[in-house]
DNA sequence: ATAAAAGTTGACTGGTCAGTTAAGCGTTGT
DNA sequence: ACAACGCTTAACTGACCAGTCAACTTTTAT
């Protein structure tokens, strides 16, 4: 695999931070490529559309996260531990986010996919597909849970959604109220639900 | 009282679908007057701003909601039972919406107020006061639920914020990927989580 | 009746938007 | 040497944006 250019790089890391700063409508092509010190027509050699930077800069942010969740959720690690760490990775990704921006940033392909769910179908499915894809991590660490006996819930599938949407809605909360302190209870929330049974997850911190 | 005027009433509702079903961002001022029939003139002369409008609008949705949602939340009606009507609310609200304009559209103070929570101040304090206006209806029935032991959880604040991220959550992903079933399981999903005793809720459907 | 107040109109401004274009630069293979 | 290729540049287009304005009509208060 050849090394990409840099200036479409430059272009993808800019935009999706711009991007999940504020918001997919409020931020122009102009003003990705200001910042990223870039001329216009060289936006335009490399997207089609600006539609089109929003789902490659997705991919781009996914394939750079995947090596640290493949790290979290490595089958070498007990599955509530693997959650220990997942949440406590979330909530530094929030905390850098927030002190490097001044916000609270919340889930980047929950915000976008929410503003233009109901008229940019590219964006939305890589959204949906995205959203799908870190849901899974917990599916399988569920799942090794309930094999394991260390937590009460029995359905894997049904409580990773279920833990998906809370843990979505929390970083909503956390965004629009912009604190960080929404996010405080989310571990002992998450391990509450799933009936994680005490003394299963090594204190660590 | 005096009654709003008609003009200004119109540009209030239109305002609303239109931002709800799909962005604060992607509606202009002229598409909300041309909907509303109106001119342009008299959206500024009723509203300063196209945010004023959207702050005015989501203040005059709330008012709107709230008669209904006394009702559902009446002291007089058992709070588990409340919560089950509350939910079969949420769930018709949203299949109407979705009948109407051809898609989930989810919490309309979700998805705008994560929309601009970064950088339209007036807009994200009001979409965080009217959040919580509707979380602590469910704080008031999961008090009545705890103090009759029709459910096992014990804090009632507490609870009610894990409550209101979980439904925001479910109500972003319908959005996201378009679909009503996400929020098949809302309601079995809720008093699960809240230990609602069996019998407890009286079935009515 | 009349004048002020309330509401309406449509044309207007200046700026910004996504996207285009044609000319040019620097490297690389032959 | 030279031509093809990958990339960059800056000026440009035409549509659309939020917001303005002065002239107009309708309603209300006296």
């Amino acid at each position: 695999m050849k090394k990409t250019c840099e200036t479409k790089e430059k272009l993808l890391q800019v935009g999706f931070d711009l991007i999940w700063d504020s918001s997919y409508g409020s931020v122009s092509v102009d003003d990705i490529c200001k910042r990223a010190g870039i001329n216009k027509g060289s936006f335009y050699y490399f997207f089609p559309s600006k539609a089109d930077l929003a789902v490659a800069a997705y991919e781009e942010h996914w394939n750079e996260k995947r090596p640290k969740m493949d790290r979290i959720f490595s089958s070498q690690i007990p599955p509530l531990e693997r959650i220990h760490q997942w949440c406590q990775y979330i909530y530094e990704g929030q905390k850098e986010k927030a002190e490097k921006y001044g916000h609270v940033c919340g889930c980047p392909f929950a915000s976008v996919g929410s503003e233009i769910a109901t008229f940019d179908e590219k964006i939305r499915a890589k959204s949906e597909f995205l959203m799908n894809s870190s849901r899974k991590y917990v599916e399988s660490a569920l799942t090794d849970a309930i094999r394991e006996g260390t937590v009460t819930v029995k359905d894997p599938v049904a409580t990773s959604l279920t833990l998906q949407s809370l843990l979505l809605g929390m970083l909503l909360e956390a965004r629009v109220q912009n604190d960080l302190k929404v996010l405080d209870n989310m571990e002992s929330t998450i391990l509450d639900f799933i009936g994680a049974k005490a003394g299963s997850v090594l204190a660590t911190t």
